[in-house]
DNA sequence: CAGTATCCTGCAGGATACTG
DNA sequence: CAGTATCCTGCAGGATACTG
């Protein structure tokens, strides 16, 4: 058994917010939004979550299977196949979390310009 | 110069990822919580924002205040006052958020009800 | 293919002490 | 009060090897 017990240890303190942070955790949300095109298999779900390794991509499904976000359907064939996809409550979710990334996106130029401030203001102090 | 350097590597790898996990980061989206609720200063918003450090709460304001969805506002009095707010743009984001926050909250029984399946199917794999 | 098991490292983030 | 500077540790998560 890995480390199973990681969500075991976190859902010890918290009830929601542990959820919380299956979906909006870096491969958490990126497996989300994979997952809101349609169903994959792991393999197909490695290549589409960029930058995700075996082992984290495992551990997320899992996560978010167990928290009944996402469904795993296995087929008992050699070699074997598993797809994931969405649940009714995983796609709700996802829609959800996928508008705040929009929003966010779509002001991104507003968050540039406060960054470009910040740091003008910080590089040269004298002209406050 | 504490570890400013943070959010410029991270800044490096990505445009609007990098602000997502400040918002749905564990201290920034409690930040963001707080202070939807109205203007603070620090030190009440290390009461509020339960659990974090004055460390963690310093590096999680100066990013959101970057990245322009807190406004800092210090007097120059003595001993010091610094309030801290949203900008509109923190506050429409905090809004997303919050309504993320709110739908996983509020469908939280299924959630459970669907670790408590998992869960059990693991302890009897005889029964399936 | 769809994973699990082990080992290892960097860095988030806590504790503590200090400052204007 | 509102922070910054230093030091230190646990654990997220990568790399690698292995399995049904």
């Amino acid at each position: 058994m890995t480390d199973d017990l990681a969500y075991d240890v976190f859902a010890r303190a918290c009830p929601s917010r542990c959820t919380l942070e299956h979906v909006t955790g870096r491969w958490g949300s990126l497996t989300l939004g994979a997952l809101y095109e349609g169903s994959f298999r792991f393999n197909e779900l490695r290549r589409r979550v960029d930058g995700v390794s075996e082992k984290m991509l495992s551990q997320t499904l899992h996560a978010l299977e167990r928290d009944g976000l996402v469904h795993r359907e296995a087929q008992p064939t050699n070699p074997p196949r598993v797809d994931y996809r969405l649940t009714a409550l995983g796609r709700d979710i996802a829609e959800r979390l996928i508008g705040l990334i929009a929003l966010v996106e779509g002001r991104m130029p507003e968050v540039e310009a406060a960054r470009a401030g910040y740091d003008a203001e910080r590089a040269a102090p004298a002209s406050g």
